[in-house]
DNA sequence: AAATAATTGAAAATTATTTTCATTTAGACA
DNA sequence: TGTCTAAATGAAAATAATTTTCAATTATTT
């Protein structure tokens, strides 16, 4: 079920997207990391390998990818922006460790009997939600 | 169960805060709206009332407000500053029209059997967790 | 009424992100 | 393989949101 390299380029390409190396750098980054990761972290990284990159390309990247729907937005609290590669293709929420950013993705979020009780209340017509649970790894939980 | 003036005064007070007109005039913009606003919004309303105010007073008095326990935030997509009246006292979840803005409180989110299978599968130590609903308030599917 | 610590507003500073634009380049195609 | 063109890149400037600094003001305590 992994995206390869091929699928990810073929992706790219049906969107009208071209391939550089910039964003292969930008994934090559993301995809071999279970914790999520901020734009400038992403900078950070990839400059190790790509000197010279400009930040706004990360940027650029990310959106592209984002649209694509290879990335996942978490949202934790502060700043409102850090990114992961989409592992499951369905509809899924994250468990996040709090102390080293590692994400665990789970499927059934149980919310549709929440959802269709609270629409019966209210009278809302239910569009989305949004739903990240936060705790400890068992490795952050020896170190605290 | 409605906070009083007075326990708000005394609340401030307690923490060392004075109580300063600038700070009565944005408390008087938010406790009478069911929509989340951000800063800015907040902003524009206190200075019909209360011109001449600045906006920094309204980033600080919101953190203030906020640390008293008083506001609850709000994350929507985009931009992450929002804010609200808390109204519950206890643990709760905000359904939020997509439309308005407007909010409705739930106390029962329903999650303790997922977070307690998680934590069983996954080692986790869970502490926390960020849950919102969306959708259209009867009002707003009229008009869409 | 005086003393004092907290608060305010203006302006500058910071941070995160986006836009602009001239240059470069990936991929299509001759 | 070389040429062409639209897309992508990087630098710099622009924008937006928030925070810091600081001198002046004010709510509360005494």
């Amino acid at each position: 079920m992994k995206l390869t390299a091929n699928k990810i380029a073929g992706l790219l390409r049906q969107h009208g997207y071209k391939l550089t190396p910039q964003r292969w750098a930008v994934l090559n980054v993301i995809s071999h990391r279970h914790d999520h990761l901020t734009p400038a972290a992403i900078y950070d990284r990839v400059s190790q390998e790509h000197p010279g990159i400009g930040l706004v390309t990360i940027y650029r990247t990310l959106e592209v990818l984002a649209e694509l729907g290879l990335l996942c937005k978490v949202h934790v609290e502060g700043g409102c922006r850090s990114y992961l590669m989409r592992r499951p293709s369905v509809h899924h929420h994250h468990l996040i460790c709090s102390g080293c950013g590692r994400v665990v993705d789970f499927t059934d979020c149980a919310l549709n009997e929440l959802e269709q009780r609270l629409s019966r209340e209210t009278g809302f017509e239910m569009k989305d939600h949004l739903l990240e649970l936060y705790g400890h790894c068992q490795n952050c939980q020896k170190i605290a």
